[in-house]
DNA sequence: GTGAAAGCGCTAACAT
DNA sequence: ATGTTAGCGCTTTCAC
């Protein structure tokens, strides 16, 4: 881009018999200019191997690009904090090229709030979207709107059908639950598992982690057609409640060494669980690096995390927008599968 | 940066009296300023918290940085392969600030290539340096004269216990070790472990496996004391005798569901016996995701693999320093410890 | 439709 | 020791 590319603009408004004011309109298709010009310039463009500058580009230019980031409202220590933290950092990347963010947080249990903060992206004229949808049909009719103002967007953690958006980056789902099953038995002697989920109290919302359970399930009737599951649903809310289900299980479950899962984040309640009733014989797996999670991996209360880079995905996601808008390159692969990582006693104190 | 940031140099200059050439003269600190000026224009630009628009800053400098970057030759296939495809990375972000990049490659077999070629760097005198050192003496010798001479380096895969260098990549391989000792008995009974290593025929080389097997062996002894660890050496260059020499362990011991572990990216040389022998009773474990370790995973003749991003670690360590000639920002951490990766046949697709 | 010209914020050579 | 000035390559009015 730098070296031997020694073509400015000038050059080629030279070479095409042209200003260059006539050579920036062809540049950024804003017409203005006859047919005859704009063929030549093209031409003389692909001949001479002119590529703008864009520091010069950026400096002139009154410009001003912004990228609105849309995910889930979160606390301290929840899931959507790592993508927060790849959001910062591709706000800093982003920032060189004078780029603008700003992230939009919504109430995953909430489609009013959803809808809301997707009409303030509207409304404020975004040069390009990054979003992690939770809600299905309201994402769809948004993306559309996009895709009509030609925004460009790009979904992050999870995706859907709909064909427009630029890029892609999150966890290939249904493998990570084949994994985890892989992980937790391990050519071990399984007769029986334990799921633990969340009780959902709303409906009408799509469960990113069904795939997992499914990619779960799969493994298990492929390997060990005889072993058997079970389902206990815990309340995130309310820890009597939790642990009385939590204690019923294990009275009613006599083998000591049981089978431990769960598809999403929250395997700390279960990690929690044990450290209170000082249960040590149970193999537990669950997902990502929560803080209190990493701890219950470091106490030995739950033997493995499989864990995904939602903040490099995040990252990504701008990145990709930001060359998108700068360079108008689109990304090499629009669907990034991000790599499932394998977290340990021994190998987790040096994620992240 | 851009944003609020509408502080230029000119109102800096105008803020403390002087002219924006002087104020230009503290900022890159090349002197012929009065005391009195330069003591001025810093306390303004700290007031007015100003920051140099590097777009215009490139755009107007006619410097031209250059990174040089050591690392082994090697062949299709081999470790060295994931780095070069990071330095093609780095490339690409460094062209971006018009700082170009070349690949200096050096026998790791052989000292006076190495010196050769950092004597080659040192003459094309470059801006910034990214080393893999191999040799230690020399290497130190050579950070020695880059210091002297006020230009940055960074280590990537090993380091050394120098001080002068910016920043350094690399996985932890003592951890390493432990945790490949880990993942190999994984609770399992293990009476004895076979250590397949390298015959290496050239001396006075550092080889940086030592580290990963010290770690390994002490994990062994702290969890497994009784366990016996044999030390079987196979050439690289010749199957003959690798086969051999194979074959006399298997014919010395008897155990079918023998433990056997590489401490360097070679693995594959097990894995190819293995396969031509059909034996597929042993727990394999090895290091790095070479094509042909990656074959052998998926085939079932390794278990599992420990990975690091080298092709990360090359590309921050071109980021690193790209920063530090235009941002004149150092790393946030000088010591940069990349995570290891577990792999086995289920999470294999989705690494890189 | 097209060209001329005034910057964008900074660097560096040249005056003084 | 300090100020002046001519660009760097591109964008964007504003004339014509």
């Amino acid at each position: 881009m730098h070296e031997g590319n020694k073509v400015t603009i000038n050059d080629v408004a030279k070479a095409a018999g042209v200003s260059k004011g006539t050579v920036d309109r062809v540049l950024h298709d804003r017409g203005e200019v006859s047919a005859r010009s704009k063929e030549k310039i093209l031409k003389v463009i692909d001949e001479l191997g002119y590529k703008p500058n864009f520091y010069a580009s950026i400096l002139a230019s009154k410009k001003n690009f912004h990228i609105s980031c849309i995910i889930p409202e979160f606390c301290n220590g929840e899931f959507w904090e790592l993508t927060q933290r790849g959001i910062d950092q591709g706000t800093e990347y982003a920032g060189r090229f004078g780029i603008s963010l700003s992230a939009m947080m919504y109430d995953q249990y909430d489609l009013d709030s959803f809808q809301h903060t997707c009409s303030e992206v509207l409304a404020s004229d975004p040069s390009g979207v990054v979003i992690a949808p939770m809600f299905r049909n309201e994402t769809l009719k948004f993306a559309k709107e996009l895709s009509d103002r030609h925004i460009p967007y790009v979904y992050i953690d999870s995706k859907l059908e709909d064909d427009g958006y630029l890029a892609y980056y999150g966890m290939p789902m249904y493998q990570s639950g084949y994994l985890c099953a892989d992980i937790l038995t391990d050519g071990r002697d399984v007769g029986k598992i334990h799921i633990i989920r969340i009780a959902r109290d709303k409906r009408g919302l799509s469960d990113p982690t069904i795939t997992r359970r499914t990619g779960f399930i799969d493994y298990i009737s492929e390997h060990y057609p005889e072993c058997r599951i079970e389902n206990t649903f815990i309340d995130p809310k309310n820890k009597e409640a939790r642990y009385a289900v939590l204690d019923e299980m294990f009275a009613s479950d006599t083998d000591p060494g049981k089978y431990i899962v769960m598809c999403n984040s929250r395997v700390h309640f279960v990690a929690d669980y044990l450290r209170d009733r000082n249960i040590r014989t149970c193999r537990v797996i669950g997902f990502d690096v929560l803080d209190r999670n990493l701890a219950a991996l470091r106490d030995g209360f739950v033997q493995a995390l499989i864990a995904q880079h939602s903040d490099r995905q995040a990252a990504a996601a701008i990145t990709a927008l930001t060359d998108y808008l700068i360079l108008h390159e689109a990304p090499a692969k629009k669907d990034n599968y991000t790599q499932m990582d394998i977290l340990n006693r021994y190998n987790c104190d040096y994620y992240i």
